[in-house]
DNA sequence: TAGTCGCCGATCAATTTGGTCCTATTTAAC
DNA sequence: GTTAAATAGGACCAAATTGATCGGCGACTA
């Protein structure tokens, strides 16, 4: 279903908890855990990775934990966690063949689609979505951008 | 990552396959395993699948096989195939709830990715996939859309 | 009526995923 | 310096998903 995996899930709301807290001080894992109900331990490995791709500063020792980084995107998150977004296999392993090789009939439109979704999420930064969940504008954005389906 | 399944990936090619055929004649599974070297019995499967979603038009016996109906878009193989889309597990399933609930501090920007997603998918057809196949004027295409990120 | 096809459920192995546990290592505070 | 709080990270496990296979049934055409 195209469905992004629960860590990532859990790493953009960290990520969300963290721009959102003014003044900016180390945030702690517990806290967020705690906060949003999240397993302490497999929240620990999500933010592990986000410092290991620079996305987060951490801070050991007590009062430590973690910054986050300005200008982060969504696409960001997602390839730290979940590697390079890739809607198909072909895309992100060239030393993989696959079976369908040179016959393949659907690489070339894919490639535009995918394009376009890693456009999509490079577009929204963090802070960004911390916009969008704030505002009432919300509302504006929706009639902007959906025309149907919108019961999904 | 985002991925299609293996099994997407297949009714896309199917699809694109019998699209592409003319004139327009019962195409049965044998015939675009073997062409694009995928396992029989699992195809079988797939495009049962798509018929049961009337995507394709089924014909029993010899000579029989698949048809493809026009106007399918990408969307439609893909939720046919793997359920409806969905980037997250809470927008598709209201009646599970999730562990964040209330606190969850994402929902609304990711129904706003997910909505862009599923309207880029929607409007690009099985025939659109053809047409930018075999045209060249793919370079004219992502001339128009690429504007950075393009080597990704 | 025989052979070719789609339809469908059961099953299986491999992989991925979500989650846990345990042990360092760093570091601020006392 | 010692201690306690925090990150870093490897090993491990169970459940779910996925890719793939098998076997039987029903439909249909020659």
């Amino acid at each position: 279903m195209m469905k992004l995996s629960k860590k990532t899930d859990y790493g953009l709301i960290a990520m969300q908890h963290m721009a959102s807290v003014t003044p900016s001080r180390p945030i702690n894992t517990k806290e967020i855990a705690h906060q949003y109900n999240i397993p302490v331990e497999l929240l620990a490995k999500v933010l592990q990775r986000l410092a290991k791709h620079g996305l987060v500063i951490s801070q050991n020792g007590p009062k430590g934990g973690y910054r986050s980084r300005k200008a982060v995107t969504i696409a960001d998150v997602i390839s730290a966690i979940e590697g390079p977004i890739g809607i198909t296999e072909c895309m992100h392993e060239p030393d993989e063949q696959c079976q369908q090789q040179e016959t393949c009939n659907i690489r070339t439109p894919l490639q535009f689609i995918q394009t376009s979704i890693v456009q999509l999420l490079e577009s929204m930064t963090i802070e960004d979505m911390a916009v969008q969940n704030t505002l009432i504008s919300i509302d504006a954005i929706k009639s902007h951008f959906v025309t149907e389906g919108a019961t999904r």
